[in-house]
DNA sequence: ATGAAGTATAAACCATGCTTTATACTTGTT
DNA sequence: AACAAGTATAAAGCATGGTTTATACTTCAT
């Protein structure tokens, strides 16, 4: 598909795809040899990975944080052990990140049970 | 206590400390009647709120959110059911903020099983 | 009383993650 | 053939959340 499908499958606007893709976290394929233009071609795959990064980028992660994940990923040198492990510490992670948010929200509770007492 | 000691009780460097007073989240009183100088004094209260701007900000929340939080907490005019009413609403945002980061790892867990299986 | 260290303020600078603008080529419709 | 709409690329612009720099005053130890 071209990149307006993209867009519309996705829901993440053609500039901000393009910056994805120049930031290197996928890449569309342009046919040279049959096609007169330079249009890429974007498969499902990419769909699945935008959708990846779109919930990686709402827990909190970062574009770096992201590209090292898919890199180690689809790294083909690199050891399936090895690539499990980026994977579980990505993972802990967001343990941590979870585990903070229930800190925060205990925080709020805790708050409004101040203001029922009109402590603040 | 003075800047510097806010500083180390809350691991925040003072360049930031003062961009977050002056961007409104707290503020140090300096005593223009009985001082010769115009240095800042932060008491424990400050140092509890920085903890809790922390910890939002861990959470994932911008400081322009940390501050409308903070404004309503401390607002006298606002009534106890609508300053209840915004810390709720900043509760759910937590519990859809846990909800995506299990969903997010959901699909690293899953991905763990596809390196296994060499998919990837 | 002098120099090092702490404090304050303002302004410039910087990285991240986009969005906007400008330019140019391709395609599809009429 | 011509014009709107889609695609590509590069560069500039922008908001957020800081950090760095420059300048000046205050305090503290010697």
């Amino acid at each position: 598909m071209l990149i307006s499908e993209l867009s519309k499958r996705t829901g993440v606007s053609i500039p901000t795809l393009r910056y994805y893709e120049n930031y290197g976290l996928f890449k569309g394929v342009s046919d040279e040899k049959t096609k007169t233009n330079n249009y890429k071609d974007y498969d499902e795959s990419i769909v699945e990975k935008i959708e990846m990064i779109k919930g990686a980028k709402e827990a909190g992660f970062t574009l770096s944080e992201i590209k090292k994940l898919i890199d180690s990923w689809f790294n083909k040198r690199l050891s399936k052990e090895k690539k499990i492990t980026v994977v579980n510490s990505k993972i802990n992670e967001i343990d941590n990140k979870i585990c903070q948010l229930y800190k925060v929200k205990k925080l709020l509770s805790e708050c409004i049970v101040d203001i029922e007492k009109g402590y603040c």
